[in-house]
DNA sequence: CTTGCCTCTGACGCCAGCGTCAGGTTTTAG
DNA sequence: CTAAAACCTGACGCTGGCGTCAGAGGCAAG
């Protein structure tokens, strides 16, 4: 990102990525086609990573399983890439971070219930 | 369920279900379909359920919203039913809790990287 | 009687995040 | 040089909890 980066930066291949972030090949391929990850091309065509695209996708992982959709993350992705949104990007955020919270709550909920289950059944031979 | 039950309790039909626990009318056979609920049938062959089949699908759809397969609930059913488990049934409550403690972690950490970035465009317009 | 709402049984559709197979090229290890 | 491993582009399949349409019967009110 800066001049020192004439140092090129180590590029790699999508097996790495996948392996890295402990995802399938498959779902690396997913995410690029959803408009998440963008891959330089060798002149072979295999597609070239950045090192921190590992880091990107794990991140991409934790999204998913907080319910976003592929759609809502690419949206959002200029958020982290460049700091600066626009209102509807706020208005967004704050969407997600509501549904999540909703979520726990919800889980929470649902995990009292089975606790009271499986104490009444531990008790209850 | 006792005796004092010749006192025939009042049978609602699918609608009334369906609206009570704020559910379709399709979910409500889905979930018969499933093994869920077992409906009377009246002469005509319309679904008749107890009352206390609305806290029953509402307690589904808790279990639902907690990643829950129908399969897996099903399985359990005999758990709130009766009270009594053996040890199978024991191991899949404690799974399932597991599950979702652990989905509670993740939504809550995913919670917290989503609340930093809201911090951060909040504070750089 | 008929109007209008409720219910019935199939059965196909949907979405999202991949899995998986096919058939071919490329890179790497020995 | 060769074989294995890794990569490529399609393209169809799967899962689960329903939505939805089709076509037909049931039931209280006016």
């Amino acid at each position: 990102m800066t001049v020192t980066e004439a140092a090129a930066e180590r590029l790699i291949r999508i097996g790495e990525v996948a392996r890295g972030a402990g995802v399938s090949v498959r779902a690396v391929r997913y995410y690029e086609q959803q408009g998440l990850l963008i891959a330089e091309r060798s002149p072979s065509g295999q597609r070239l990573y950045r090192q921190d695209t590992v880091t990107l996708v794990r991140f991409f992982q934790q999204m998913f399983a907080a319910g976003l959709t592929s759609r809502r993350i690419a949206e959002l992705l200029p958020c982290w890439d460049t700091g600066h949104t626009d209102a509807e990007q706020r208005a967004m955020l704050r969407a997600e971070r509501d549904r999540i919270q909703a979520k726990v709550d919800d889980l929470q909920a649902a995990l009292d219930r089975l606790d009271e289950v499986i104490a009444i059944t531990d008790t209850h031979p």
